[in-house]
DNA sequence: TTAAATTTTTAGATTAGCCTAAAAATATTT
DNA sequence: AAATATTTTTAGGCTAATCTAAAAATTTAA
């Protein structure tokens, strides 16, 4: 049986070998777990001996077939969950990350396809981030960053990059969230900022720091 | 925090608080958590140290009012993840405890509220067992066993006594579940067997091992 | 009211997961 | 290519939760 412990550290391991798009170093690890290295080393051991990571002293790690399976299973259910908490439950796009961290250890792949069904198989989470399969395949999403939009450019929101709470509050409060439609008015090459149009009604003027965090289907 | 540990021992001792009317003994615990006895000292030497349990060598335990909250807090959250589980995700009554097991351990009293809410604040759960408010007050059962009850009186099935998967089986089988119209139709000396009428149709010659089992609001 | 049986506790180990400090390996500069 | 800096691992320790075996306390029975 995986401890909950070895299962974060899979998860650790898969979102920055996604991010960086290379085997993780300790040092990464300890830096996502917020644990020291030694601490890391000893998981890896431990982790590698269980077949769930390609490990070698020095060399950083990658996921074996198994840990990449446990690993998406993970995230299968954590954004499940997040859809069941924000669509039944009421719970805002902030609030229910940490919810769905303790629910998503809950030991049941049958309980988590039931939940699947009972919400309709939902193919993307409250953040639009898409819901894997129960073999672990993403429906691949087909998005720009809002800051690589062009002039006059229409889209719709889909997702975002970033997914601090502070961040979230910050759309929610200026009214950019999922599913709004948005056309670029003007793009200042100044700063980097874009002027748009919310819904076909509000302008607003957004930083590019927001920008480039904000995925756009187009 | 408390751990997943020390709120199974809690439980574990509430239970045994409630069905034997008096304090918990060690070996009593160790039964009722397949642990050794050794183990259930060191845990009762912990819990007494943070203040869940009254303790003193050789005396055996009983909850103090924070051991005593904690426990029915687990139980309430059980009990409504029981009734999630069975009433919207199609589980029979007893396959969901084993996974209520698990979710009852997720911290946050603000999703047991909201879960409450979306079930429609039920007082019972699939068994028939009450579910103690926020405050840890249940709703007391006015029932007898049906082994208790006379030729020819009437009544409802709303619980059991006995919770294990072999007799909530059996009961599925001979078609004896929670809100069963139930008609004593004879009661045999001989063997203390009953002869009821189901529904007010069927007529099943029930025997005491599970007539015992079986709580009726009559 | 002792002796025997039972229950409970102590003693001493083990494993998972964590730590700090120091050593070793690797990478980067000069 | 050395010297320096960074990263990673080892060494040694800690706590929670478990165990077995033995000792101590309590209860039951003769």
């Amino acid at each position: 049986m995986i401890s909950q412990t070895e299962e974060n550290y899979l998860k650790a391991i898969y979102k920055i070998n996604e991010r960086e798009g290379k085997s993780a170093n300790t040092n990464a690890i300890s830096a996502e777990m917020n644990t020291s290295a030694a601490s890391v080393t000893d998981m890896l051991k431990r982790l590698s001996k269980k077949s769930f990571i390609n490990y070698e002293k020095h060399r950083g790690v990658t996921l074996t077939t198994e840990g990449e399976r446990t690993a998406t299973a993970l995230i299968r259910k954590h954004r499940i969950w997040e859809v069941f908490l924000c669509d039944k439950l009421g719970y805002s796009w902030d609030e229910c990350h940490d919810l769905a961290e303790q629910l998503e250890h809950i030991h049941s792949a049958d309980l988590i396809d039931r939940m699947d069904k009972f919400l309709g198989k939902p193919k993307f989470d409250p953040h639009g981030d898409p819901i894997p399969d129960s073999e672990g395949n993403f429906t691949k999403r087909k998005q720009v960053l809002l800051s690589e939009m062009a002039m006059n450019e229409k889209g719709i929101m889909v997702g975002v990059h970033e997914h601090s709470t502070a961040f979230l509050q910050h759309l929610d409060r200026v009214g950019l969230v999922l599913a709004t439609k948005v056309e670029v008015l003007e793009v200042f090459e100044f700063d980097k900022s874009v002027k748009i149009r919310v819904n076909d009604s509000i302008e607003l003027l957004i930083s590019n720091k927001v920008s480039e965090n904000v995925f756009m289907k187009i």
